[in-house]
RNA sequence: GGGGCCGUAGCUCAGUGGUAGAGCAUCUGCCUUUUAAGCAGAGGGUCGAUGGUUCGAAACCAUCCGGCCUCACCA
């Protein structure tokens, strides 16, 4: 329906008019705020004390917040309004404000947004109010809010009547959404504490926080399908960061020896409850440092953003009851595996785990078959990770997984070598993956630093993809050439925030903790 | 990409082949401490889009658009 033909705009299309004949300009250049909602409402707790103070009616204040609620009774009226502390209502009665003013009043609007002057009292029903003494607009709004309506029960609970529900309007329109669900509001205030939770954790520990780019002639550091683009005046292809892993490795090399970034890494792959194209990630390397290091660091950043968020380590996540309480448990892959299939893949011929495999109907790549690394991957991801609800950090992972670890420092070089020529022998590096509700919730190695061993396992991986692997990434020489120069020991992790958000302010979905995900544009006819 | 479900007033939803409905919001009147305010009345629709079946379609069929769930891919 076109705005013109909408009775409810054109009626307030006629009251901004009905205003601007008043001689007032519904769209003032600023207002003078002097209160909050919520200091105001929290300034009179004490139902004794505090009546003193509302008996004197001296203290005035403004202020300004949007209407979401207007109950009038003929010659006087209650509002409420929101600002961005929260909820308050205000009494606007005739015989005080003057007819003017409340020929203004009656020409607002749920939606409008208003300053209102005046001093707090308590109404009958006991709750803090501002008597107005005088109103302003602040801006007239010429489109209907849906109108979402609020009722506190007997026994104190609060039901919501009309909630704006629409999933697919309250992700195109998130502004509305703000507007008119509070606990939209209150998952990305939550959103914000966490990440600083993040940030000062971090700065605590002296990391430095940088940037690198997001668009990248070459990408890499993680397996996954790249968005690409181009460079008019260059006249080259370019790529969205998959991760910005390599870059930071750069900068460790160079000599910064804590550092980290939060970044959007982009993926062009399917989109789901917990999948969207751009998502945010922390990343943190540490030199000198090795996995065990990443561990101790990584459950201390989500405890405390738990604390941060919630005030306690405790979450329920869509009925699911996790504990964040660190220390969490630390299990080796292959010992998962055994725990829930029974099978110890290290002393298991690689035929058997295919035949099981195959028998169980399990998912995978044949272009794997013959790496007995990956197939153990594969029955960790498909038999185990989802069993793995509360925080468990699974360590030492196969090799062939990622060609930027380094092997467990128990190998000798000469066991080494001898393994890497036994197609039924598993090499791990030192890996972990920390796991709640079954997720993948971040990644961590202790990097690897021999320059002779990294560009053979990426030239691997290149071969490997050559081979009909998928997502295995371009070999990216001056990244090799940066290990070369030499890195020292270090160790790096990153951490999926959207997912940890989701965890926290128990999100159905990824793009409840994202403000705009990405949605597919009406095309109109 | 496959499969399932969904799309009706500004919002939340009824409506299974026979004149398009309710609550809230809007408008008119009454109401000077209300709070899902109340009382009386009124207006508001391309039923996601396009075709088809039918005497007749919001409903049945097909295609398309968008969303949700799920599987595949992945974090």
């Amino acid at each position: 329906m076109s705005s013109e033909q909408n009775e409810l705009i054109k009626r307030r299309l006629e009251e901004l008019n009905e205003i601007r004949e008043m001689g007032i300009n519904p769209y003032p250049h600023n207002y003078e705020v002097t209160a909050k909602a919520s200091t105001v409402i929290n300034s009179y707790k004490d139902p004794v004390d505090d009546d003193e103070a509302l008996k004197r009616k001296d203290n005035i204040v403004s202020v300004a917040g949007r209407i979401m609620s207007i109950r009038k009774m003929g010659k006087a009226s209650f509002c409420h309004i929101i600002d961005d502390t929260g909820k308050i209502q205000f009494y606007i009665k005739k015989d005080e404000v003057g007819e003017k003013q409340y020929s203004l009043f009656k020409l607002l609007d749920i939606g409008d947004i208003v300053g209102v002057k005046g001093y707090a009292f308590r109404t009958k029903t006991g709750e803090i109010s501002i008597h107005a003494i005088e109103i302003k607009i602040l801006t007239k709004s010429i489109k209907p809010l849906p109108v979402v309506k609020e009722e506190i029960t007997e026994s104190g609970e609060k039901v919501i009547h009309d909630a704006f529900a629409d999933v697919e309007l309250r992700y195109r329109q998130r502004y509305i959404d703000l507007i008119v669900n509070e606990n939209v509001r209150s998952t990305f205030i939550k959103r914000t504490k966490i990440i600083q939770a993040i940030k000062r954790t971090l700065e605590e520990e002296n990391f430095l926080e940088v940037e690198t780019p997001t668009l990248q002639t070459i990408y890499g550091g993680a397996n996954a399908k790249p968005f690409s683009t181009h460079h008019n005046a260059l006249d080259i292809q370019l790529y969205l960061r998959i991760s910005n892993e390599l870059f930071l490795k750069r900068l460790i090399v160079g000599g910064f020896e804590r550092v980290f970034e939060f970044v959007k890494d982009f993926r062009n792959e399917g989109i789901d409850r917990t999948h969207n194209p751009e998502f945010t990630q922390v990343e943190w390397y540490q030199a000198y440092g090795d996995y065990f290091n990443s561990m101790d660091l990584f459950e201390k950043i989500v405890e405390r953003a738990a604390i941060s968020a919630n005030g306690t380590t405790k979450i329920v996540y869509q009925g699911v009851e996790i504990d964040l309480k660190r220390p969490w448990k630390r299990l080796k892959m292959v010992d998962v595996i055994k725990d829930k299939t029974g099978i110890d893949v290290q002393n298991t011929a690689l035929s058997e785990l295919i035949d099981y495999i195959k028998s169980n109907q399990i998912n995978f790549d044949p272009a794997i078959a013959s790496n007995k690394g990956l197939i153990t991957a594969t029955l960790f991801d498909e038999c185990c990770e989802s069993e793995l609800i509360q925080p468990t950090f699974v360590i030492d992972h196969p090799i062939d997984t990622t060609p930027l670890c380094k092997p467990l420092r128990e190998y000798s070089p000469a066991q080494l070598q001898e393994m890497e020529n036994d197609p039924e022998q598993i090499i791990f590096v030192e890996r972990f993956e920390p796991y709640i509700n079954g997720w993948e919730l971040g990644n961590s190695y202790t990097e690897l630093n021999d320059p002779v061993l990294q560009r053979r396992l990426l030239e691997q991986q290149v071969e490997r993809g050559r081979g009909g692997e998928e997502e295995t990434h371009p070999l990216d020489e001056d990244f090799i050439n940066a290990i070369e120069i030499g890195m020292p020991p270090t160790t790096g992790a990153g951490l999926g925030v959207d997912r940890l958000v989701m965890l926290l302010t128990d999100s159905h979905s990824i793009r409840d903790v994202i403000l705009f995900p990405l949605m597919k544009p009406i095309i109109k006819p």
